[in-house]
DNA sequence: CTTTTGATCGTCT
DNA sequence: GACGATCAAAAGC
């Protein structure tokens, strides 16, 4: 039986666009993905597990279909699908999606201020959004994460606030969706 | 709309 | 000890 995951499989830059519209449900509330950027494992200089296997990368050299989840800055949490090969550590960043269901859960964990679309834009407003935290590292998406049929216009461009590889554009969005984010350039990117 | 800046701490060197 | 796969508020257009 080849799991549920097998699309997810291929090579993370051409998986990574399949992830677009698909829905993902958690731990209550339900997202629709509009936005998210590929590593490609230990050959990528801006992935986590470029320097090899850590405590906190883990999940990413297990098999695909499982969420990596990380602290980042300090204070928020930043959600990936392992993909790829078994051991390969590649993984697609969420970085935004539309709530669809569970809006008023959503928006009891954002605060009240945020506007509809702002509740899943940006990677670690999705994961307030939707409860990701330290508990769904390693969580298995089977019945958490449904992909749909390809999207027909899928847009490309660098990766938001990653210091090296600005050559690679792997940030993957749904044009003209307002729910995904506004690109920003690391502030450490060599200027240019 | 844009730019700037402070918050805050786990992770790895 | 330095550095983030970030965000929100504040201030200027």
């Amino acid at each position: 039986m080849p799991g549920w995951s097998e699309p997810l499989t291929g090579a993370v830059d051409e998986v990574a666009p399949r992830l677009l519209g698909a829905t993902l449900t958690p731990a209550g509330g339900t997202v629709r993905l509009t936005e998210v950027e590929a590593y490609d494992g230990g050959n990528d200089p801006a992935s986590h597990a470029y320097r090899g296997r850590t405590p906190r990368n883990t999940v990413m050299f297990g098999p695909a279909g499982f969420l990596y989840v990380y602290f980042s800055y300090g204070m928020h949490w930043c959600a990936n699908v392992v993909c790829g090969e078994d051991g390969r550590a590649s993984a697609v960043l969420l970085r935004a999606g539309k709530v669809l269901d569970g809006l008023d859960l959503a928006r009891a964990r954002r605060g009240d201020r945020v506007s509809d679309r702002g509740l899943a834009r940006g990677p670690a407003c999705l994961t307030q959004a939707l409860g990701i935290g330290r508990d769904q590292d390693g969580l298995d998406l089977s019945g958490h994460l449904a992909l749909t049929d390809p999207p027909n216009d899928v847009a490309r461009g660098p990766r938001v606030g990653v210091s090296v590889a600005h050559d690679v554009p792997w940030r993957f969005w749904l044009p003209g969706e307002p729910t995904v984010s506004a690109y920003k350039r690391s502030p450490r990117a060599p200027a240019g």
